[in-house]
DNA sequence: TAGATTGTTAATCGATTAACAATC
DNA sequence: TAGATTGTTAATCGATTAACAATC
């Protein structure tokens, strides 16, 4: 039962909580305090505590957190099991890496197809499928009506393509286009990669680290 | 002259603003009020001034900021002339796409080498840099003195490859691998990129459109 | 000068941390 | 029961926003 609004930085959390207690049950651990798991995920307990309290009192008082209980909870929340139909939109380096080496499936996802623009491309096939031409998309979307969108096109594209996604159904975008995508309808979910821009940061800190420290 | 020590909020914003002033000196627009900036950001022009002045006063009282100025400044902050020697350690779907899809140059950084432990990889050519096996990263390391490393290697052999380049003079990860590095020294700067844990935080906003919205 | 817009200080808001009673 | 650890409230901290005097 989530409270009505949970923080954007909790979201954020989420995923991570969800990948160490993957490796804590892999690793055939059986139970977690928040206490040792704040040392693992350099957090404090305290974050840890009141980022679960948000869901639900998963814990148990003297005994700490059923790893595969909570993970499983946290899957749940997230929609892992939820399997929504996905499509790429370009088929360029990006789009084929992306295509080849995200695990869709373990992450609430299922690649459907993928398009592109350029006929020397389609027919190609990544991941198991065949690139299809941008021109099916109407009907490809008609029929197996996915609601999962990835942009790995142009900036000078991106905000046409997402206008006629979203006519077609689509309700979440992961951005890697140099565009920033802010959803104009409210029922849109956008999340913006910026790539260019998580390697500036890391010049930004490289530098700093070679003039002070 | 910097304050001794900006926020990370500060400074995860500022590509950003590269960015856009970027655009808008494209367009040929020669300045610019922190409200018109603001609009066009989405947001406040409270937090323009205020994340500006963290480096000092780069705007002119009832005129506003100088586009190309500004952009030139936050430049020189980010340090895009610095030209970091660079490094790709994996050359597979990811670590390709990498090397051809960023422009590093803008990004002060320079692509110098690429590096895979597969011999049927190396010997390709990628980005116009043929790819090295690893065990001649020691060797490349004492000619070309790379700072910033790229890791695009599978999780069990991140920590390692780590440990083993910050012996060789690397000081800041870009690090796309689904290990959290975390850097035990503290003159190495880490920035991890994790696009399972981002397409899994869309999931989880995709289904809350679905459920509530 | 008058109008505009900055730089900067003060107020607000939200997120993190600390503390502790509840309880397994 | 005693010890451990949660769930939750209260305190702190930092980041964002608002306000306004300085000044171009």
């Amino acid at each position: 039962m989530p409270k009505n609004s949970i923080s954007e930085s909790v979201i954020k959390r989420l995923p991570r909580y969800y990948r160490f207690l993957g490796e804590l049950m892999n690793s055939g651990v059986e139970r977690i305090s928040s206490g040792q798991l704040s040392e693992l995920m350099k957090l404090t307990a305290s974050q840890i505590r009141q980022d679960l309290n948000c869901f639900g009192g998963f814990g148990q008082q003297g005994y700490g957190y059923n790893v595969a209980g909570l993970r499983e909870e946290i899957g749940r929340i997230l929609g892992v099991d939820r399997q929504l139909p996905t499509i790429i939109i370009g088929a360029g380096n990006l789009g084929k890496a992306i295509a080849a080496h995200i695990n869709f499936e373990t992450r609430g996802c299922v690649l459907k197809g993928i398009f592109d623009i350029d006929p020397k491309i389609t027919g190609e096939t990544v991941a198991d499928i065949a690139v299809r031409h941008i021109d099916e998309l109407e009907k490809f979307c008609r029929d197996k009506k996915p609601v999962v969108a990835v942009l790995c096109i142009p900036k000078a594209a991106t905000q046409e393509i997402a206008d006629r996604l979203v006519d077609l159904g689509i309700r979440a975008f992961w951005n890697f286009s140099h565009y920033d995508l802010s959803a104009k309808h409210s029922s849109v979910a956008v999340e913006n990669v910026h790539l260019g821009d998580s390697l500036l940061t890391l010049t930004y800190r490289a530098n700093q680290m070679t003039d002070n420290g």
